[in-house]
DNA sequence: ACTGCTGTATTGTTACACCAATACAGTTCC
DNA sequence: GGAACTGTATTGGTGTAACAATACAGCAGT
């Protein structure tokens, strides 16, 4: 597994990293019991701080998708198992993202509108 | 117009809003010489400080979406049009939030699964 | 001119993200 | 037992986000 910051995000780059792994579990690129790089070398790929891979480690034990074996390693809690409607899902995400991206749109707009549709409809749902 | 937050989304609060006047403007919500709220007023609204107002309003201004008139208000900078295809694309967009919605999908799901395709393809374009 | 609106700027405080460096404490293996 | 790996904890520093409170300065209407 590899994976990625966005730097111009302006969110905390261990919540990324932790919901990238989050994510790898969804779609079944990592599966539970598997062993995670430790905090240091993940910090060197990364480039950042071991600090920062901690905290996300950290993050995800109290979110009960890791578990943090002091003096072995961090491995996948078992009894996760891969969503199959995310995985389902991501064919077709993969498709728009295509599409937008055809029709010429930036990155950026593409984000402002899926996330403007999820704030609006969750904020719907709430009566406002 | 209204705005809301996404508390937590770890983003800061005057990124989300200027994101989010940034869309209002392509989606056609928002018209170019348009006035917006006063900081102060802004602010009460967003039950948030007028400093983060202000850093939102000033960003845009640096980005030439907004013209700032010290003694008369924050206009949309003229000259700017809504862009069609970004509008156009909102009809998918909505369709594919709602079908995820209705296969059990969580939003902070959806929102990993786009966040990952987008950081996929650019970095897979980076070369990596 | 005055009043009331605008954006602008400053100060001080709190909290957090991130870093580097270091030490500490479990686990595994030779 | 000791070496080499793990995660954990602490210290100290930098930069930014956000707040409150205040003052300043431009513009418009009465």
């Amino acid at each position: 597994m590899h994976f990625y910051f966005n730097l111009k995000a302006g969110q905390p780059l261990y919540l990324q990293l932790s919901q990238q792994i989050r994510h790898a579990v969804e779609t079944g690129a990592l599966r539970p019991g598997d062993q995670l790089p430790g905090i240091r070398t993940l910090a060197e790929q990364l480039v950042v701080s071991a600090a920062t891979v901690a905290k996300a480690y950290s993050l995800l034990e109290s979110e009960g998708v890791l578990e943090l074996r002091h003096g072995s390693g961090a491995f996948l809690a078992v009894g996760l198992k891969p969503l199959k409607h995310v995985e389902n899902a991501r064919a077709r995400v993969r498709a728009v993202v295509a599409r937008l991206r055809e029709e010429g749109l930036e990155d950026d707009q593409i984000r402002r509108l899926f996330e403007a549709e999820l704030l609006y409809q969750t904020e719907k749902a709430a009566g406002r």
